[in-house]
DNA sequence: CCCTGATTCGC
DNA sequence: GCGAATCAGG
């Protein structure tokens, strides 16, 4: 990848919106965060020498404009929140872990519902949860996300029919190198066990 | 551990 | 110019 005008201005944008350099760098695709600093740099840009933004402050008000300009497309965002979620994922996943190859910014993150810069937004509708049928445990409402926006930390859970344009990922934080959350990850166990007791 | 940006330096 | 490696910090 290089620095087409249009991903510089990308840039940009969510630069000085003080989006961090890796929510940059996976929104651009084909770079690191490292690119995106290296790219601010040379572009004179940052000037955010304090501590940023973090998880653990909640800080910083609305930014009120913005918002779009971003995207040339709209497109419609994705916010819904499923009153239940089917956990059909069968054990068989990872076909799918091969992605990110060709990742094409796609739009994300609110446009018209709210102006928040997304990450928050969707954590706080995540806290949602259903009840398993099943094994009676806690389900986390999945984040929906579509095959460009897994990154290295998502869980890669695969909900609903493929074949169907409902299909989407789990999406939601996945411990270490695991490519599940930390529930999808007991589910897939136990989908191995009962399969070598039968 | 997770993350953040800043800087260096070989390419 | 680019960005991985490294540094410094939360």
């Amino acid at each position: 990848m290089s620095w087409t005008d249009e991903r510089v201005s990308t840039l940009r944008q969510l630069w000085t919106d003080g989006h961090s350099a890796s929510q940059i760098a996976d929104r651009l695709g084909g770079v690191t965060r490292n690119a995106v600093i290296g790219k601010a740099h040379r572009l004179k840009l940052e000037s955010r020498g304090k501590s940023a933004n973090g998880a653990g402050e909640a800080e910083e008000a609305e930014i009120a404009p913005a918002a779009e300009a971003i995207e040339p497309e709209p497109q419609a965002p994705r916010v819904e929140i499923a009153d239940e979620t089917v956990v059909t994922g069968r054990f068989a996943a990872t076909g799918a872990a091969s992605m990110a190859s060709s990742a094409r910014p796609q739009s994300f993150g609110a446009t018209a519902l709210k102006m928040e810069p997304d990450e928050d937004v969707e954590y706080e509708i995540e806290v949602q949860s259903t009840t398993d049928a099943i094994t009676g445990e806690i389900v986390p409402i999945a984040r929906k996300l579509t095959l460009v926006q897994l990154t290295e930390r998502t869980c890669k859970w695969p909900v609903g029919d493929p074949m169907h344009d409902d299909f989407h990922f789990c999406g939601n934080p996945s411990r270490d190198a695991s490519p599940y959350c930390e529930f999808h990850a007991k589910l897939a166990f136990q989908a191995v066990e009962r399969r070598r007791a039968r």
